[in-house]
DNA sequence: ATTATTGTTGGTAG
DNA sequence: TCTACCAACAATAA
């Protein structure tokens, strides 16, 4: 599931579901992903609360239960639903919140197969929340500041310090790689050789990306297959010159560009 | 059977 | 303290 976009989208219908409700039950057996108190103390902690503001920064949710707060990651596969309050429990469902918003009564059930997500109960924010970058989707992007935080390594290269959330909270494989593509940036690029122009284009070329995703994901379901330009295409010709995009790998992640319109640019050794 | 997957994190080595 | 690298987490699809 999630990226900036995903989680964007994830935080609307959660703020849907949620805003002004109270929690009457919340249920959770697992210690993997309810953190950092017992599953019990969870519930305890939570049953009763009035839900606020939900807030999201990167690829983090924060939903403001009065006392508390709750901070949502998603993992890789994680997701929410609101399935009828006596459904059966879902595949994989690993927590269920029961709300009640006057006299509607709602399920929320935080699906998992993974168990890479988290649910994290805390009064204060998070070090992974107040360490996040700035979000391109909800922030204005400095350029002085990216271009900085982007020569914090020499060598680092674009396509990895892209994918570091505290240089830009929300960034994921797939839209590292689309904003790459778009702005005409070799994945390979030292991220300290970029200029100014360069990052211009980048920011412009996220907005793009996370624009075009998110509405995607508005549109409801069943899309594509495969909604991307140049994610998931090795060997397909590049829309813009028509060269086969290649496939490498960066920093353990798979990295899919076109070597013919994406220019290199690489820091002079000394 | 093998390989790849939208993401962190914790260990180790430098 | 910092960066860099990598295995680990767990399930599914091709």
């Amino acid at each position: 599931m999630p990226e900036l976009p995903e989680v964007e989208h994830t935080r609307r219908r959660l703020e849907r579901w949620l805003r002004g409700a109270r929690i009457e039950h919340a249920k959770s057996r697992d210690a993997r992903i309810v953190r950092p108190v017992s599953t019990r103390a969870f519930a305890r902690q939570l049953t009763g609360a009035k839900i606020g503001r939900v807030e999201r920064r990167g690829k983090w949710i924060r939903i403001d239960a009065g006392t508390h707060r709750l901070f949502v990651h998603l993992g890789m596969t994680g997701w929410f639903e609101s399935p009828p309050l006596d459904a059966e429990p879902l595949p994989f469902e690993r927590v269920t919140f029961v709300l009640a918003r006057g006299r509607k009564r709602v399920r929320v059930s935080y699906v998992d197969p993974r168990r890479w997500g988290r649910l994290v109960l805390a009064r204060e924010d998070l070090e992974a929340w107040t360490a996040l970058g700035p979000d391109p989707l909800s922030d204005g992007i400095d350029l002085d500041v990216l271009q900085r935080r982007l020569a914090r390594s020499n060598k680092r290269s674009i396509k990895e310090a892209l994918l570091d959330q505290s240089v830009l909270a929300g960034v994921g494989n797939i839209q590292a790689i689309e904003a790459l593509w778009k702005a005409g940036i070799d994945p390979r690029s030292h991220a300290s050789a970029l200029e100014a122009r360069d990052l211009l284009a980048l920011v412009r070329a996220l907005h793009w990306t996370i624009e075009r995703t998110l509405a995607d994901l508005a549109k409801g379901d069943e899309g594509a297959d495969n909604p991307f330009r140049v994610y998931g295409r090795k060997g397909e010709p590049c829309p813009r010159c028509a060269t086969p995009f290649t496939r490498i790998e960066l920093g353990g992640r798979t990295t899919t560009f076109c070597p013919g319109c994406q220019v290199r640019r690489v820091r002079a050794q000394t």
